[in-house]
DNA sequence: GTCGAATGGAAAG
DNA sequence: TTTCCCTTCGACT
C-alpha cells in the first residue's frame, strides 16, 4: 500500500543490491514464470521509477512493476548487512542458510549476497522501451524526480472544476501522490479538499508543489511519511506519538473523529474519488472565493438537470 | 476462522 | 459509477 516514495527506494534498492552485474531470477508463485525465465541469469542494468511505476532493465527487456494496493517486497541480505529500516524492505532475521519463500511470491532476484522478494503487486510484467513509453504518456509529473515539470501539472489542475483532492489523486496531474500524501499537504497548505482546481491560485499550486517535493523527498530518504511540523509534533505539544504499523506523524490520514493537532476540531472523512478522505474543517476552511466557485457549479449543474428534465418530458409527450 | 479495509488502478457499464 | 483484482493484516466472531 504504498505512495511514491516507496517506489523510489525499491528503485534505489534494486539498483544498489543487484545493478551492474548476472542476477538470478524467478517466480516461486508461478505468475511471473515464463517471464523469470528470460531474464534469469542477466544483467539489471538500471533500475528508475515514474510515480508508483518501476521500471528494471534488463538490456532491451523490462520488468514493469506497479504495487497497486496490496503489493510489498522484502530485501533480505545473506551477510546481515544493513537495516534499512523502512516497512517494504527489511532485513532477514537469524541465520540466512535459506532462502524461505515467506508468502506469494511473485518475482525473486537474487545473487550470492541478497535477495529481494516482491509480492502482491498490480503489475509485474515483462515490456520494452515501447511498453514503458506508453506507460509515462499517461503520467503527470513525479514531484521526486529532478526532471518533473510542474507547469503541466498546473495546465491540466487550473483548467479543472473537479475538487483539489480528486485532481492529486489523479496519477496524470501529479504522479506519485497517493491518499496520505493528498489528505497532509491539503492540511499543510490550509486548503479545502473540495476546492475546485479552478480556484487555486498560481501561487497557491506552487507551494504546493513545493511542499509535496518537501514531504516525498523526506520519505524516501527515511522511509516514513511524516508531515507534522516540529512546532506541532509530540515532543513540543506534550502529547502522544502516533503508534500504527506505518509509523508517520500526520495531521488528519485516519485521524477522524479525533481533535486536531493544531485546533483540537474534530477531524472529518468522507469517499471522494474513491478513497478515505480526510480534513480538518476549521484548518481547511472553505474560501470565500472557492464557495463562489462551489455554488456556481452548483447552480450550472441545476439548471442542466432542469433542462434535461424539460427535454425529457418533450421526448415522451 | 471470517471479514473488510488498505498508502491503487484498470475495465466494464 | 460500479466492479474487479492484487495480498496482507487487524478487528471481529
Amino acid at each position: 500500500m504504498p505512495e511514491g516514495h516507496v517506489t523510489h527506494r525499491m528503485a534505489s534498492a534494486y539498483e544498489r543490491t543487484f545493478g551492474g552485474r548476472p542476477a538470478r531470477s524467478s517466480s516461486p508463485q508461478g505468475r511471473f514464470a515464463e517471464e523469470a525465465a528470460i531474464i534469469d541469469g542477466r544483467v539489471l542494468d538500471s533500475a528508475e521509477c515514474f510515480g508508483k511505476h518501476l521500471f528494471c532493465h534488463f538490456g532491451h527487456d523490462i520488468v514493469h512493476i506497479h504495487l497497486g494496493m496490496a503489493g510489498k517486497t522484502r530485501l533480505n541480505r545473506a551477510d546481515g548487512g544493513e537495516d534499512l529500516g523502512e516497512e517494504v524492505v527489511q532485513l532477514a532475521p537469524g541465520d540466512p542458510g535459506e532462502r524461505p519463500v515467506l508468502g506469494a511470491v511473485r518475482w525473486r532476484i537474487e545473487n550470492d549476497e541478497a535477495w529481494l522478494d516482491l509480492t502482491g503487486p498490480a503489475i509485474c510484467e515483462l515490456t520494452d522501451a515501447e511498453g514503458q513509453a506508453a506507460v509515462l504518456e499517461r503520467l503527470g509529473p513525479d514531484p521526486l524526480r529532478a526532471d518533473a515539470d510542474p507547469e503541466r501539472a498546473w495546465q491540466r489542475l487550473h483548467r479543472s472544476k473537479l475538487p483539489i483532492a480528486a485532481l492529486l489523486m489523479d496519477q496524470s496531474v501529479f504522479a506519485g501522490v497517493g491518499n496520505i500524501f493528498r489528505a497532509e499537504a491539503l492540511y499543510r497548505a490550509g486548503l479545502d479538499p473540495m476546492l475546485p482546481g479552478v480556484a487555486l491560485k498560481r501561487v497557491e499550486f506552487e507551494q504546493l508543489w513545493d511542499d509535496l517535493c518537501d514531504l516525498m523527498a523526506y520519505a524516501v530518504d527515511t522511509g516514513r511519511i511524516d508531515t507534522v511540523r516540529p512546532e506541532d509534533d509530540p515532543a513540543a505539544t506534550g502529547r502522544a506519538a502516533r503508534v500504527d504499523r506505518h509509523g508517520g506523524e500526520v495531521y488528519v490520514y485516519r485521524r477522524d473523529g479525533q481533535p486536531c493537532h493544531v485546533c483540537g476540531t474534530t477531524v472529518k472523512t468522507t469517499t471522494l474519488a474513491t478513497r478515505n478522505l480526510f480534513w480538518c474543517p476549521t484548518c481547511q476552511p472553505l474560501s470565500r472565493r472557492a464557495a463562489a466557485v462551489a455554488a456556481r457549479r452548483k447552480q450550472t449543474e441545476a439548471r442542466r438537470k432542469q433542462t434535461e428534465a424539460r427535454r425529457k418530458q418533450g421526448v415522451e409527450r
